[in-house]
DNA sequence: ATTTAGTACTTTGTATTGCAAGGTACTAAA
DNA sequence: TTTAGTACCTTGCAATACAAAGTACTAAAT
C-alpha cells in the first residue's frame, strides 16, 4: 500500500489556521479545548504547534486573549477573534470556496 | 486590511501534490504544462518548486517519466501516474472528501 | 510542610518544503 | 558563432510542524 500520509497531512496543515479561526468564531477557547475540537475533527495538532501558531496570530492582531481561572489547574489564556481577526476568516471562507472550487474542477475535469 | 495571503497560500501548498497527481491522472504532462494548468487554476506554481517535488514523487514511486522530443527546444520529461500513483491518487481524492466535509462542518456550525 | 501528579504555557532543535535566484545544457534562429 | 529560447536542476534562505524538554502554577497525598 502507498504511503499518502504525508500528502493528507500537508493538506491538513495548509488548513489548521483557517481551522483554529473558524473555531474561534463564535467563543473564546483555550488551547486544549482547540487541540480536542481539532481532534474530533481528526486535524490533529499538537502543542508544540499550536502555541507559536496562537502566538503569531497574536502578534498579526488577529487574536486577542484574557487569561481566565481555571477550577483545576493553572488559568489558561482564552483565544478569541480581533475585529481584524473576523475581517481575516470572512477573507479566508472566500479563499476556502474559490480553493474547493478549483480542487473539485480538477477532480471532475480529469 | 488585513494581510491573509499567508494563510491562503498555505492553503494552497497543502493542496499542490494533490492537483498535481490530478492533473496527470488521464495524460502525462510535462512540467511546463503543469505550470500552465495550475496557473489557470490560480494555484501558482514555479519552477523551483515544481521539479523538486516532481522528483520527489517520482523518489516515491507515484510518478514515472519520459523523454519526449519536442519541436521547439530541449527534450521534455512527461510525467505519468504509476499505479502506485494511481493507487494514491485514490486514496487522496478520499482524504480530500473528509478534509473538505471537516471544514465545511466547522464552517457552518461556528 | 513537602512531595507528587496534573495542567498550562513556552522553548529548542530538527526536518521538510516552497521559493527566489542562479546554473547547466540543449535547440534553433540570426 | 553568437544570441535567444526552452527545459531541467541546484543552492541558500525562510517558514513552519513537530518531538521533546523545560518552566510554573495548582491541588491532592503523604
Amino acid at each position: 500500500m502507498v504511503n499518502v500520509d504525508n500528502t493528507k497531512s500537508q493538506m491538513r496543515k495548509g488548513m489548521l489556521e483557517y481551522c483554529i479561526l473558524l473555531l474561534l468564531r463564535h467563543r473564546p477557547l483555550y488551547a486544549n479545548d482547540i487541540i480536542s475540537q481539532l481532534k474530533l475533527a481528526e486535524m490533529i495538532v499538537v502543542e508544540g504547534t499550536l502555541y507559536p501558531l496562537l502566538n503569531r496570530l497574536k502578534k498579526d492582531g488577529l487574536l486577542k486573549y484574557e487569561w481566565q481561572e481555571s477550577t483545576q489547574g493553572p488559568p489558561r489564556k482564552y483565544y478569541a477573534l480581533t475585529e481584524d481577526g473576523e475581517d481575516a476568516l470572512q477573507q479566508l471562507d472566500a479563499s476556502w470556496n474559490e480553493l474547493a472550487t478549483t480542487v473539485n474542477i480538477l477532480h471532475n475535469n480529469s
